[in-house]
DNA sequence: ATGGACAATGTTTTT
DNA sequence: CATTGTCCAT
């Protein structure tokens, strides 16, 4: 039996639950939730729009809310749709859901907005204009492609920097628009307007899409074919979105549509969060929404469980300066808990050794776990000086950061060359791996190979494995004899890989490309770096072993649409390092915001811009909410850009900041160079950070640490200490333990008599 | 076609 | 400064 999603009145949802017994009634839904959130999960049908400030809890009031409609209300899983931003914040809900309702919540659509597109748009396809197995481009593919656009209209890509052109038009299909709706003010506009429909005439000829044409077709064929829309808008009965401040208009009019049956939409956001205009969010969505929607329920949800009141008061004189705001009063019943501190340190490095000392301290101190702390910044180069010293420290920490892995060109070109097997009508891959390693086919051949399957219709790749199938007969004028014999064998390689791609995995396939192109001997030279390099390509294999089962384009897929929150891994006990952006979502008891400098956050290029600046003051707020019990922000005197270090000024954010709110510090010369001493002869390079996405299940030490992170240990002659990383290699495990009275110490565990202490 | 040397150029944030 | 692109010699 099944509820019809109705009238939703309390006494009903008991009677029409059909999983009463098993679930054990509505109580369970609200157990441990305050008026307002158990105000959301059980608002009625209709728009809904939670309006939560951070800590208060709105993955609970989603997943709770799925819950309830499920196990209560009776509604199908199959007839909700969940939509979040990360693959992680969709796996941390659908966890949580299982732990409620276990197989019942089983058919189930959850997953970023992305993810769900794609699978519409392979669903579809034959409504639209590329075939289902579509590629999905990223950044590096896109630019490639603008600055092929460029070229075939004869445009100077100095002129027009390919970066910014590319941003044009990913701003224009964000806003809906079609090359023709583009529109022109200026000469330049007329040039971008050109590019952008030769960029997806070139899209299309590829089979690919890029990230933003996942939004924007599955938005257009919404709009255009009824048939289509009718067909999700009457499945999805319910439809939940989270982190709806960061739609753009894309997302907005999709929603929309999928929505237009039923029209039960529960959105969750908050507009001090928004941190994504830049990238075409826009927060007045959430406004917009009171008016598209004249009967939404708004939930307001303050309370926060997170942090202590100093932390909440101090995000609060921070974020009160921006104008047009509701105002939020976020209260804890946490109480006061200890002054945020601000550090004034000499220079960036000094501010990496605030840091260290800091965590080292606490740990040793027995007060906090490694893995308690996180340390922000607002852009990504300001990591490499933390790492550092984080390395000099022989700290272990894990740094989040998707490009960290799937940047690296070895692992750009393994996937280019599954990419082109996969989809031979990839140009852009083929371009990568047609001489990598070196086959003596350089630019002259690419434009001979090119115009000759312009001339027959086809795409290079689809005209190299006709080359394979008929031999090189007739193509002997153009090309010289060695050409030929290079583009044949590559051809050849080409067809045999697709024959494989067929019947095996991912990871066979993976293994012949490697074999057969000696790319191991082409990348890793001997040297270090080439070892790390092939270490990473073994670990995108390892990444492949998980797709036995699964076929090549889910893992394409997948690799394509990971983003840099979704490759931090639960587990390790380590702090972790990443950009205030990346933060968002997450929360830590300990969190250090380094780099309050004016031009660094708020950015420089922020500053003629009163929006772009309440953007920042957004991000900084974003940052100090991530902390529970203590935040540690710094600043330094100096700040070096290309080199050079000059004096820089304190962010002006901080001058909002009331004085009774923030401890200051100033450095401390002494205490730290006294420390530093002692680790440096202790000096090993650690391999922290080295691992990227996904634990690593066929790692080779797999036997459990005796001494695993975060226990305390006695050493006899060290005295007392914390382990803070422990591994075990070549059958020896090897722990790092920071000694409350020598500082960091590595030891193998069968030398040292180390005993464990309980508790 | 390839690889080396030099020059220019630029750093926000990312699904 | 550190990466990326361009030019030139092999």
């Amino acid at each position: 039996m099944q509820c019809v999603a109705g009238v939703f009145r309390r006494g009903e949802a008991l009677t029409c639950h059909w999983l009463t017994g098993r679930m054990g009634g509505l109580m369970d839904f609200l157990k441990g939730l305050n008026p307002q959130q158990q105000q959301a999960v059980m608002s009625s049908t209709g728009p809904v729009l939670v309006l939560a400030g951070p800590g208060s809890g709105k993955t609970r009031v989603l997943t709770h809310r799925i819950a309830y409609l499920i196990g209560a209300m009776g509604v199908r899983p199959a007839h909700i749709l969940a939509v979040t931003f990360t693959n992680k914040a969709a796996r941390e809900m659908e966890r949580r859901i299982t732990s409620m309702l276990g197989e019942a919540a089983s058919g189930l659509t959850l997953g970023t907005f992305h993810a769900t597109c794609v699978r519409i748009l392979r669903r579809e396809s034959e409504h639209l204009p590329f075939q289902s197995n579509f590629v999905i481009f990223d950044e590096d593919d896109q630019l490639g492609l603008v600055k092929r656009a460029l070229a075939d209209l004869g445009m100077d890509d100095k002129r027009y920097r390919p970066s910014g052109v590319l941003a044009a038009i990913s701003n224009a299909k964000n806003e809906l628009l079609l090359p023709d709706e583009f529109p022109v003010q200026t000469y330049r506009d007329e040039v971008v307007k050109r590019v952008y429909r030769r960029y997806q005439e070139l899209l299309l000829a590829n089979n690919a899409l890029d990230f933003d044409d996942l939004l924007f077709w599955t938005a257009n064929l919404f709009t255009q074919n009824p048939v289509v829309r009718e067909k999700y808008a009457r499945r999805y009965e319910h439809v939940l979105v989270d982190e709806f401040q960061d739609t753009n208009l894309a997302q907005y009019e999709l929603l929309k549509q999928v929505v237009s049956f039923h029209r039960n939409i529960f959105v969750v956001g908050d507009t001090d969060q928004s941190i994504y205009a830049w990238r075409g969010a826009d927060y007045r969505n959430l406004l917009r929404f009171e008016e598209d929607y004249p009967d939404t329920q708004v939930v307001l949800l303050e309370q926060n469980y997170r942090s202590t009141q100093y932390i909440l008061d101090l995000a609060m004189a921070v974020i009160d300066r921006n104008p047009y705001r509701k105002p939020k009063r976020l209260f804890t019943e946490r109480g006061q808990g200890k002054k945020p501190l601000l550090y004034e340190a000499y220079d960036d490095r000094g501010e990496a050794a605030f840091v260290i000392d800091t965590i080292a301290s606490l740990i040793a101190n027995n007060q906090a776990q490694p893995g308690d702390f996180a340390v922000m910044y607002r852009t990504n180069a300001q990591s490499r000086v933390l790492e550092e010293a984080f390395l000099k420290a022989n700290l272990p920490y894990r740094l989040v950061g998707a490009q960290r892995f799937y940047g690296r060109r070895e692992i750009k070109d393994v996937i280019a060359y599954l990419r082109l097997v996969h989809n031979p009508s990839d140009e852009l891959s083929l371009g990568r791996v047609i001489n990598t390693p070196p086959r003596g086919i350089g630019d002259k051949t690419m434009i001979t190979l090119r115009t000759l399957a312009q001339r027959e219709g086809q795409a290079m790749g689809e005209w190299l494995l006709k080359l394979a199938e008929h031999g090189p007969e007739g193509y002997q004028e153009m090309f010289s004899h060695r050409i030929l014999t290079s583009l044949s064998n590559f051809a050849r390689l080409i067809a045999s890989w697709q024959r494989s791609a067929a019947t095996a995995s991912p990871l066979s396939l993976l293994d012949q490309i490697l074999a057969d192109t000696e790319y191991r001997s082409y990348i890793d030279d001997g040297t270090e770096e080439g070892n790390d390099r092939w270490e990473n390509v073994m670990e995108l294999r390892r990444l492949a072993m998980e797709y036995q089962d699964r076929g090549l384009g889910d893992f394409l897929q997948d690799v394509a649409l990971v983003s840099d929150q979704d490759t931090l891994q639960n587990g390790v006990n380590a702090p972790t390092l990443l950009t205030l952006h990346a933060a968002k979502g997450l929360e830590f008891p300990y969190v250090f915001i380094v780099g309050l400098n004016d031009g660094t956050l708020p950015h420089a290029r922020s500053f003629d811009d009163p929006d772009a600046m309440q953007e920042e003051r957004r991000l900084f707020y974003v940052g100090i909410t991530r902390a529970g019990d203590r935040l540690f922000l710094s600043f330094a005197q100096n700040r070096s850009l290309y080199g050079y270090a000059e004096p820089a000024a304190p962010s002006r954010f901080l001058q909002d900041i009331p004085a009774e709110l923030l401890e200051q510090a100033r450095l401390r010369s002494g205490s730290l160079s006294a420390n530093a001493g002692r680790r440096t002869e202790l000096w090993q390079p650690a391999r922290a950070g080295q691992s990227p996405a996904k634990e690593t299940p066929s790692a080779p030490h797999q036997a459990a640490p005796r001494y695993p992170a975060g226990a305390r240990v006695v050493h006899p002659v060290w005295g007392e200490g914390m382990v803070l990383n422990s591994r075990i290699q070549d059958d020896e495990e090897i722990v790092d333990i920071f000694f409350e009275k020598l500082g960091m110490k590595r030891v193998a565990a069968s030398l040292a008599k180390l005993e464990l202490k309980r508790g």
